[in-house]
DNA sequence: GCGGTTCAGTAATGAGCATTACAGAGCGCC
DNA sequence: GGCGCTCTGTAATGCTCATTACTGAACCGC
């Protein structure tokens, strides 16, 4: 069963396979928090260096343009991290990571990460699969807005987050979000799609009809 | 003295620090071999399982669009490695990887590179810092894209190739296909810096006049 | 059920880049 | 020292998406 969320980190228990000890050593210099839906976790500049882990609920990781529209980079399934790079990169990057559902995330400090990596080769496997994700990810969408025209890559996005043959939970806007473009530029490619009778949109829902043709009309 | 090549991942050399012994073993699986400037290593599908590992000269990574353009997604210097994707991550990606300059590329099986991975944690490291520098690379570069202007990313990418006040060795098509657009687009970008006397253009050669203005340039 | 708020549909205008079409200029090779 | 190739300059045209401006519809809280 292929995963319906291949860009989301769904990978297994960051820190699963630890001895106990190991464990409880984590769990000693780790903090576990509740951030409500809405909040802001960190911005560009304020980064707190630590690693995040989230445990429940849903995380955006999002950049701004000046004049203030959203480019969407990642949204985060629960046991997805965020916040590494400020970690083991060389210091933050100009990112906003906010909660879009009520969430329960759990901090680690750098050094203890740093650590961490060092003596247990498996979570630095596993986080290097995820960057590897992410790098796929990131370049992936690099080449859709480089070449693809809006329509393309609205549908490529609706495959992306389809669940069976529905996308819901996605507004207009959402969507706009993910691709970094006006609201009104998402609709047109949806009512595109749309008169092609390829999906069906409702309020916050949108079914694929046929899923063949969206998939062409995804490539070019 | 900061790195004039903040992108390329100048990083060292991948396997310092292991014991002799790791040493003679590492060498014992790995192949090195010349490669003249204009070959392909790989192309999509046709990805050998493999790591390549750049000894000696240059190398492009790029995605092509259905109609033939070009989006450079990474140049790299020697001691930056390659291909890994196909190890770590799950399968290929999209990409040709080409060589710019006469090269020497020495190629680690994935099996060898898996177990180096788990035995040796500073090679972990070392390359979780590369797929550090490339995500942000990747992430800066598609917000450029998606809230900058031409001149804005063209100025970037000078500030970014800049050696000192000159950027030498990239034609208008090669700045092009860095950014993903026609050549005449790069042109017109650069004219309009000219016009401003913010740079001077010679073949193959721009020269920075007012880096200051060239950075303010670089940010609407 | 009412009023406010979030969502979605639509249209007009303009800017920016793609795309096509050439022309001249510098360089390297014979 | 001429020829061909690469590199750069330029211009016209059109399409795509940004940007602004509304309208109506669905949903939420009360």
């Amino acid at each position: 069963m292929s995963n319906p969320h291949p860009h989301t980190q769904t990978a297994a228990d960051l820190f699963h396979g630890l001895t106990a000890e190991e464990r409880r050593e984590v769990e000693r210099v780790t903090s576990e928090r509740a951030f409500p839906k809405g909040q802001v976790i960190y911005t560009p500049g304020e980064t707190g260096e630590a690693l995040f882990l989230l445990r429940r609920g849903a995380v955006q990781i999002y950049r701004m343009s000046a004049e203030g529209r959203k480019l969407v980079i990642a949204h985060l399934a629960p046991y997805s991290f965020f916040g590494e790079m400020s970690c083991i990169g060389q210091g933050m990057y100009d990112t906003y990571a906010e909660v879009t559902e009520d969430s329960l995330v759990l901090t680690m400090n750098c050094a203890v990460l740093e650590h961490l990596l060092m003596v247990n080769p498996r979570v630095a496997r596993r986080i290097l699969e995820a960057f590897g994700r992410r790098v796929l990810d990131a370049e992936q969408q690099l080449e859709d807005i480089a070449f693809k025209g809006m329509t393309a890559r609205v549908a490529a996005l609706l495959l992306k987050e389809a669940e069976g043959d529905e996308v819901a939970g996605l507004s207009h806007q959402d969507i706009a979000e993910r691709l970094g473009v006006y609201r009104e530029t998402a609709t047109n490619a949806l009512n595109e799609l749309k008169a092609a009778s390829i999906i069906s949109i409702g309020r916050k829902r949108i079914t694929i009809n046929d899923r063949e043709r969206l998939t062409r009309a995804a490539e070019s």
